[in-house]
DNA sequence: GTTTAGGAGACTGTATACAAGATCTGACAT
DNA sequence: ATGTCAGATCTTGTATACAGTCTCCTAAAC
């Protein structure tokens, strides 16, 4: 069978392979610390060692693993600390986001926005869990985005997948509750209102870090 | 010939490779858009296709190269407005850096930021203008480490480089003006005062800008 | 029982081979 | 002169091969 993606658009093995790794960090499939064996991930995914050593460099360089050289390939860990260390970093970049988001409120990005709120409320009405957690993502990745600032949407991009990673981790789920701060964010990128925009972004996170502490302070063990 | 260095200490050919493409990169050696072909780049480094293909997907993922599946990579382009909005990104990545490194001051890696500090004054002094560049870099990148919040220093260290980047390819020198700034954000750092350690770290920071804007908007032609 | 030497097996690092797509060249048709 | 089509060449994507190192187990020495 040949395939039927043409040019560019063409995704290679390494592009699914590294997907698809990455899909499974995050879902927690492959379990922190687990040791990663070129040999036997590519006899699981049906491929070569050669794909799969590519992804282990670009996963390593977004963070979710660790490389030790002529040892081998590891998920990487995350302390609670770590985990919440990431939440002031998206304080910082997030709240630049929002801000330059509403500079330029109606660009063409925004409206991505709408339609990823759209696309959340109803895998939220309809429980599709981890739909939402995709959109949630999603979500704050459009905001980027719809900055107009290339670097820090490439910037953001694995920073949101590590907070994706962090929660599905911690099984710290929000819920509604925080679609509505979604909203509210938008409306403030929407009119423009640059200070309400940050404020909102910031205070979003915030509140995120707090539900993440609770998750961690009681329920579950800290894995370390 | 066998290798000297054990373990996990050992250097492999693909990080040989990458750290001599980047600096080539950064350099200007390589020029932004410059076609790089696997085969020419194996052959001139003296290493097989496989090192260098990995190596291209790290400096991918940092930013530096851009890669279109079947066609090839190429070192990416940076346009006069890409290079202006990174500093966004750095003023509110680097001051809240500089805030957690007041916070923490006194830890080990404080001491880190004297000795770049020092090593920097000499190397001003003798003129030695590459060494100070990427003496700027180890500076920065030392007040991240010097925040403990690992994610920050993981993403941090791209960042500057980028900007490393952005100023040897826009030949924006600041010279000793610059070092008189360091100093007194590490001052600021040193007596644990976190106001005043971001605010110095964000005026740098837009110093930085308004000589990268000047050096641009008059000297030589924007490469677009 | 503990320690150390040795060797088998496992795994990574690097090189090479081959297939398929992309690009270029030049001839031919209009 | 312009356009287009076929073939040759270049380049990437993927697989395979092999060498060197690391790990772990076993057995011998103390």
């Amino acid at each position: 069978m040949t395939d039927f993606t043409l040019g560019a658009a063409h995704r290679t093995l390494r592009d699914e392979v590294t997907a698809e790794l990455r899909r499974r960090i995050l879902a927690g499939e492959l379990a922190q610390g687990e040791r990663l064996v070129e040999d036997r991930l590519a006899a699981a995914l049906g491929v070569s060692r050669n794909p799969v050593r590519e992804s282990i460099r670009v996963l390593a360089a977004e963070g979710f693993i660790q490389v030790v050289p002529r040892i081998g390939a590891t998920v990487a860990r995350l302390s609670a600390e770590e985990g919440e260390e990431l939440f002031d970093v998206r304080m910082a970049v997030e709240g630049l986001a929002a801000r330059l988001a509403a500079r330029k409120r109606g660009s063409a990005s925004a409206i991505r926005l709408r339609q990823v709120l759209d696309q959340a409320k109803e895998a939220v009405e309809s429980g599709r869990l981890e739909e939402v957690a995709d959109l949630n993502t999603a979500f704050h990745l459009a905001v980027g985005e719809a900055a107009g600032n290339s670097y820090l949407a490439l910037m953001m991009k694995p920073m949101l997948q590590r907070a994706q990673w962090i929660f599905s981790q911690t099984a710290a789920v929000r819920g509604p509750h925080s679609w509505q701060e979604h909203l509210s964010l938008w409306e403030a990128i929407e009119a423009g209102d640059e200070d309400e925009a940050q404020a909102r972004a910031v205070a979003h996170v915030a509140a995120a870090r707090r539900s993440f502490l609770t998750a961690t302070r009681e329920p579950k063990p800290a894995n370390d």
